[in-house]
Parts: C-alpha cells; structure tokens; sequence
DNA sequence: CACCTTCCTGCAAACGGTTCGCAACAACCG
DNA sequence: CGGTTGTTGCGAACCGTTTGCAGGAAGGTG
C-alpha cells in the first residue's frame, strides 16, 4: 500500500468537497494510514507531532471529524475516549480486550445477516452496524 | 412488577458482596428500574435527588458503577455520556436514531447467531456482545 | 507573479462529564 | 448502645474535547 496514491485519495477527497489540501490535514492522514489498528486523538497528535511540531491538539480533532465526515475515517467510541482507524466496508466487530486493552478486528460474516434482518424487522432505517464484543484474547500477554 | 421483590433483590445482591444497604443505593436502584430506557447519571441523579434531596452527583456514579460491577445494572457508551439501564439478558441491539436521538432495543435472533461464530472462530473468549446501529426510527417524529 | 479572499490553524481558555480527597455520617457488628 | 468502617456530600481536580479569536497559508483571479 504505497503512499502515493493513498495520498491522492486524499486530496481528490478535500477537493471534491471543497475543502483545502493542509499540511495538517497531510500528516494526520499519513498517521492515520499507517497506524496498525485504532487510535485516539492524543496518539494521533502525538505522532503527527514528531513529523510536523507545529500541529496542534485542536487541528487533529478537527481534522479527524472531517475525515468522519467525509468518509475516509470511522470513529469508534469503544472506551471513554474516541479512537478512529481509516474507514474501510467491512462489517465491523470490535474485540476489546479488558486485559491488554487492545481492540483487535474480527470479520464475522454474522454480522451481515444480523443486518439483513433488522433490515426486513425492524421499523427502523439502518445506517451502521458497530459491534462491540468484551473479553480477552485467548493468549494474552497480560 | 412490584417493587417489593426488586428491593429485596437489591438487598441480597448487596449483602452478598459485602456492600452496605444505603438511602442512595435504594433510590438509584428505584430509579433505574422505573426508567423506561437508558439513563444519563445526570437523570438518574435528578429523579434520584427528586426523592430525597440530600443524594449527591457522585455517589450516584458510584453508585451505578457498583450495580453494574454486581451486575445490577449494564452500563453503555452510546453517545458521549454514559447510560445505564437494569441488567437484563437478552442479546444488546442498541438502535440508536440520529433523529431524536432515542435508544431502541430489538430483539435480534442474529446476534446469538454472531456470539456462536465468535466463539468458534476467534481466539477470544468473549463476555460481552453490544449491538451498536445507527439510523432513524422509520417513523420518527423528528 | 502578486493580490485578495476565505478557510485553516495554533493557542489558550472554556466546557462537561466523571473522578477524587476528605471530613462527617450512618450501617452493621457485637 | 458504642465502636468500627464502609459510604456519603461536598468541592475541587481531572481529562478529553470544543470553541473564540487573531494571525497565517491555500488557492482563485487578474
């Protein structure tokens, strides 16, 4: 996944929506890109601090919900801070370990019917599905 | 259902643990149960403070985080406060309406479905299983 | 390329939900 | 009923997040 053109992604992105290809917006992306799994707003920060000192707290939150808004990150609310992660179309299943505090990914394709059915049952227009499961990893390191 | 037995209820799940029987436990407990669906600390302790004047912000979130350590209460993070609500053990589907913002249950038969996959497939020994779903009562008054 | 407009940014202060320290109080035990 | 200790109310601290503002940079225009 080369840089490049993940990075024209993202101006074509601000562009189309009318918004201006920053520096801030730049880094924040790349963070965001090559973190391995979710990150909070303080670790987005941080990291981005050490390629640009100049980027603010404030910028990276406001930069993460435009992103949120525009579609390129997800936003989830697993513990009592946000984290985001690039979007991506899988249905989402969130493992949150309570030991490790890792949130790991876990494509389970249930999740899809559960979707079909509130589709058909319920009296109720969907628009995300977010699972959220609690307990530990097998072989956690703690 | 009568309050009586919840009472006591309250009471055994209480001495079990070793926890004293408290005004303020009483009433939150009384509160959560009359709740119709998911409270912010914030109500619970305005309805709490209702009924006896004297029950405090703080203990009222003490309060709720020791329900839900004994399992009398479940606690979400739907939106950027808490909520609480009685334990109960149907499977969790959250409809949560971008609208007016009113949390829904549903009764989804697919989630005990997502519970056994994940049982089998991951390395995860799961607790809990939250259903997250955004959208819009197809009805909503606004 | 220079200019102008408008959007973004950094900063610092405000905010809102939640937690904490402490002294007074009240449950439960004997 | 008196002693012990868990609980409470209070207020201040906390921490993640948001906001107002003035200066700065992006990008369109001539």
């Amino acid at each position: 996944m080369p840089l490049a053109w993940r990075a024209v992604d993202l101006e074509d992105a601000l562009r189309a929506g009318g918004h201006r290809v920053t520096t801030a917006r730049r880094v924040v992306w790349e963070v965001l890109s090559e973190a391995h799994d979710h990150v909070s707003a303080a670790e987005v920060a941080e990291r981005a601090h050490r390629r640009d000192a100049g980027i603010n707290v404030s910028s990276v939150y406001r930069t993460l919900a435009l992103f949120t808004e525009l579609g390129l990150a997800r936003e989830s609310r697993l513990g009592d801070e946000a984290t985001w992660e690039p979007a991506h179309g899988d249905a989402v299943v969130h493992l949150v370990c309570e030991r490790c505090g890792r949130v790991l990914h876990h494509p389970a394709t249930a999740v899809d019917a559960l979707r079909r059915q509130l589709d058909d049952d319920a009296d109720f227009v969907v628009d995300t599905v977010d699972v959220r499961v609690t307990g530990h990893c097998r072989r956690c390191p703690r």
